[in-house]
Order: structure tokens, then sequence, then C-alpha cells
DNA sequence: ACCATCGATCAGCTAGGCTCATCGATGGTG
DNA sequence: CACCATCGATGAGCCTAGCTGATCGATGGT
């Protein structure tokens, strides 16, 4: 049995609005002994009369009126937060989003972000996932949606927003001989040890972001792996190593031990996508994504004209 | 049927907890497969499944966990509502105590009225009473308790405390032939023209606030009543009435449009009380009346050291 | 491969939710 | 003042829905 008198709680409310048992009953589909029942019950339970009644008159007890007052308020919020989550569960929106972030966020992404927040009601938690494993925190449920590097050819996965695509540099410490240089080429990079992302991700993927070689077909030398952008940049400063960026990572950093140098040959081959798990799409990540889509129009836009 | 799913939330606060169906069918006293019924119904009536269960493991759903963190404080505050509303009728206390004062007010009671909120979480409501009609708010059911003039005798009323008796004073205008008096004898009133408290009080208690004749004999003379103080006095001021007023009043007042004479006479002849219906008794108008109590002891303590 | 554990499901029982009929109280009316 | 209409309380009784016990299938450890 419930440890809460609910329906002589809502019996109650409706009593206090008509001051008549038949009328009470009628709204709440009862009959007027259940109404007549249900109050005495609750006053049972309270220990208390709450409805002063004679066969003329319905008016509130003192008491009565003092339990309503705090009562009505309590109800209705319950009553709403239920009504709330249906509400959402209807849509498949969450309170709060977790977001995966994978080295760097884009300026019109915290925009985006900011007006997810607002037109949603949710609150946004982003989190920073591994370099190297951008897929598993996704599918683990860690994050409820990522922007990570492409591609993600997983049927699990479902990319709702392709990033512009993006040139990519060579990241090098301040005493590497590429470091002085205005431009390498892809070709160049034979002669580099390569960082590559370490973690569980699918080697299409690592492929992807450190090719095996170059396309002239010499392999690359990659020896070393990081987890982070920061442990690579750490050993890219520290060590004759080498890494991949992309354009947005160079133009948040503010390093001064570490150079970024354009690649040629490799210009537009770094994309960012915007990545969920296909089974838990709701229109709230739709939503993001085609907020997303909407800032960069706006900001591709800005910059032509 | 209930609008609410009472059973089914409270079950999904003990389950939250538990994470095992067993134990949480046992907590609550239920069998296991009534506890995933109820689940199941939630969900159903949410709208998504709220709990991820297989037969080794429970966990709560992301839209459970986000549920429950708005659900479990919302319910717990009705839970509490009701709570305690069973303990203040237990106490037979109110949460806002209304009480009734003619004319004047005690420094030491306003005193006790603090005590008074502070020690039962009450507020208290002051209403000025007519003061011709001192017993018919309080059995009307317009205030809970009320400070005012004695004797009261009604076995439908309880005299929680009796103030310490005072003396009287005569109110005339300063206009009046005894305005310069320093004091009058009782059986001087004979020649006033008093005001009279006008309303609905019992003849017996007309009759103490305002003698028919003194004490030698002669009638007096009582042609106007007034039902405030304040009509009182300002009666006084504009005409040849006078009017019997007891010290804490004098002491309060400060028009100066009217005198206050002392009558020797009628000394100690004036009291106020703290007064309640009988049926109405409870412990918490049974502590203000000691509070009060323990204010006057603590005066009369003070003044006599 | 076997077993123990656990949640889901189904059929079935019965407690309790609910109604109907009736009563007594109340206040208005001629 | 008798009569009547209205309304809430009460008790008997019906039947729904709350709950259980038995069983099944899934899961993970040994």
């Amino acid at each position: 049995m419930s440890q809460l008198p609910v329906q002589g709680i809502e019996c109650l409310l409706v009593l206090s609005e008509e001051l008549h048992f038949g009328r009470t009953a009628a709204r709440l589909g009862y009959s007027q002994s259940r109404v007549s029942q249900l109050i005495a019950r609750l006053e049972r339970r309270v220990g208390t009369r709450l409805v002063e009644r004679t066969s003329r008159r319905v008016a509130l007890t003192r008491f009565g009126a003092e339990f309503l007052a705090e009562l009505r308020p309590a109800y209705a919020h319950l009553v709403g937060v239920v009504a709330q989550a249906s509400e959402r569960a209807k849509r498949g929106s969450l309170r709060e989003v977790r977001i995966g972030f994978q080295g760097s966020v884009y300026e019109e992404v915290t925009v985006a972000l900011r007006r997810f927040r607002a037109c949603h009601d949710v609150s946004v938690l982003v989190t920073e996932i591994p370099l190297g494993s951008p897929f598993s925190v996704i599918l683990d449920d860690a994050v409820d949606c990522a922007v990570v590097q492409l591609p993600a050819r997983d049927e699990r996965l479902t990319v709702g927003f392709r990033f512009p695509p993006q040139d990519q540099f060579l990241a090098v410490g301040t005493t590497h001989p590429f470091a002085r240089r205005g431009q390498v080429d892809v070709e160049d990079l034979v002669v580099v040890d390569l960082v590559t992302p370490a973690g569980d991700a699918p080697g299409y993927w690592v492929d992807a972001q450190v090719p095996r070689s170059t396309p002239s077909g010499t392999a690359l030398r990659i020896t070393t792996g990081v987890t982070t952008m920061e442990e690579g940049m750490a050993l890219v400063a520290n060590s004759d190593h080498g890494m991949l960026v992309c354009r947005p990572f160079v133009e948040r950093s503010n390093r001064r031990d570490v150079h970024y140098i354009p690649v040629r040959g490799l210009d537009g081959t770094s994309q960012l996508g915007l990545v969920w798990r296909a089974d838990r799409t709701t229109p709230q990540l739709r939503s993001l994504a085609r907020l997303l889509h909407e800032e960069f129009a706006a900001a591709i836009a800005a910059s032509t004209t």
C-alpha cells in the first residue's frame, strides 16, 4: 500500500474549490460517498478534521486551510515533475547533455551550444575524450554526443553534422629542422617521426588521422602514441617528433615552444563531425546538429561578404 | 483512480537505492513481481525506460537518473508536508495564530509573542477586536485567542492568563472641568457622562467596565457607546464626556487633547486576560499563556530589585 | 556444460476501492 | 410549525485491480 494518501489529497484539493461533495465527486468521476470516505480517511490519517461540514455547508477548517496552503504547491510541483518528465520522454530529450570534445573547440561551437542551452532548457556538460578513442566513449554512453575527427564508419554511430574541412599543420618543436620552414610538403613527412593518437579507435580511423605512407607510397615513421592533445604537444616540444594538427587547434594554441607549419598536400583533409549513437538519436541532438549547421552557414556568409 | 502514480514513484525511489528488484520488494513488503509491474507501469506512464535491467544488473537509465533527481526532493517535500501536518495535528497547533486585542498591548506581551513565534514556528496575526464585543469574535472563531478585559464568565471560554490588575484613569478633554485635577474620586464620576463600550458583550461585563453606580449608590450618567478606543478618545477630546481607561493605555497614549486623571477607589479594578474558546484549547495556546506568565514574573522581579 | 541468480510474465485470488440505497441533519417555506 | 428539499454519513455488497506464487528465459560464474 502507498505511503502517501494521494487519492485523498486530490480529493481534498478539488473539494477545497467546490466546497460541495457532490460536485467534487462529479469532477473526479467518483460517487459522493466515495468522496466522503476519502476525506474521512485523509482526516483520520492526518489526525484532525480538515473540512467542517454540515448537510448545508462545507468549509475548510482553519487547520485544513493551512494544510492546503502547503499541500497545493507541493502536490502541484510533484505532478509537474512527472508531467515534465513525460513531456521530455516524448521528445526524447535530456535535461543534461554530455558532449565530448577531442582537442579543439571551434568558436562557432560554443555559440551554437549557448543557443542550444537556451532553446531546449538543458544544461551542457563538456567532457574531453581520449584522442585515440573517439568512439568508445560514445558507444559506452559516457557522452551523449561528441565532436570528433572523422571518418566514423560505424553502423552504430550517426554523424549529425560535418564541420567544414580544414587544412592540416605539422606541429614541431622550436629546435626541429622544419621549425623555420614556411611550409612543408606531404612527402617531407617521411623524415619526421609522427606522433599518433593512441587508443582503441579502429584502424581505418587512425590511418585517416596519420597516413601510414605518403601519396607517393613511402612509409612514414610512426613510433609513439599519445592520448591527449596536451600530451602530444608536450612530446613535440621536447623531442624531434612531429604531429599533425588541424587549423582550429593552431588558431587557439598559444604555445611558444611549438611551431605549426602548413602541410601542402593535406589541404582540407581534416574534418570534425558531431557524432552520436545511432540508437540514441533524439530530436534534441538533431536540433543541436541543425544549430551547428546554421552557425557555420552564418559564419561562412559573414566571411564571404 | 489517482492522477499520480505514487506507488510506482515510491517503488522507483527504493529501487534506485537498492538496484535490486527482490530487495526493493522486501523493503516495500511486496513481491518481486509486483515491483516489476509497478516499475513497468511507471515507465509506460512516463513514456520511456527509467531503469536498465538484465537478470544480472539493474541500473538507472540516464533519463531515469535525471527524473529521480527531480522526483526525489519533490516527493520528499510532499511527504514532509503531510507528515508535518500530522505532527501539528497531534499537538493541536496552528501555523498561524490570530490574536485579538482590545485597545492596548503591553510591552511584555509583544516580548512574549516574539518568543512564542520563535518557539513554535508560527506566525502571529494581530487583530483589533471591537471594544464592546470582546467575546463574540472569539466564539465565532474569528481569532484563536484574545487579550480582553475581564471578567469572562462564560463556560465556553477559558481564561489562560490573568494580567496584573491595573489602576484606572479617567480620560477627559482638555477643556473638561476635571482636566487640571491631579486626582478624582469614584464619587466624583457622578457629574461625568461616561462613555461605555458598545457591542454584544454580556451585561455583567459592561457593568464591570463602567459601573452603573458609585460605591455609595449614586447612579452614573451613561449615554454614549463606542466600539473602539480611538473612537472613545476622539469623543472625549471633543466633548465633555469622560471615559475610564487602564494604565497601559495611558502609558502608551501620546494624545495632547486628552488628559488622564487617576481615579481613587478604582485601584486594581481593571484586569486583562488571555481568553480562548474552551473547546479550542491547545498546547500551543497553553504555551502562550505560560510565556506571558513568565514574562510578567520576570518584569515584576526586575521592578522589585 | 552446469548451475545459481534475477527479472519478466501469466494465471488466479481476494482485499479493498467504489457504488447504491438509505438515513439523519439542516435550513428554507407557506 | 409541519413539510420538504438538499446534502453528507453510513452500511451492505459488488467487482475491479492490486498482489502473489509459479514458472520461464536470460545471464554470468565455475
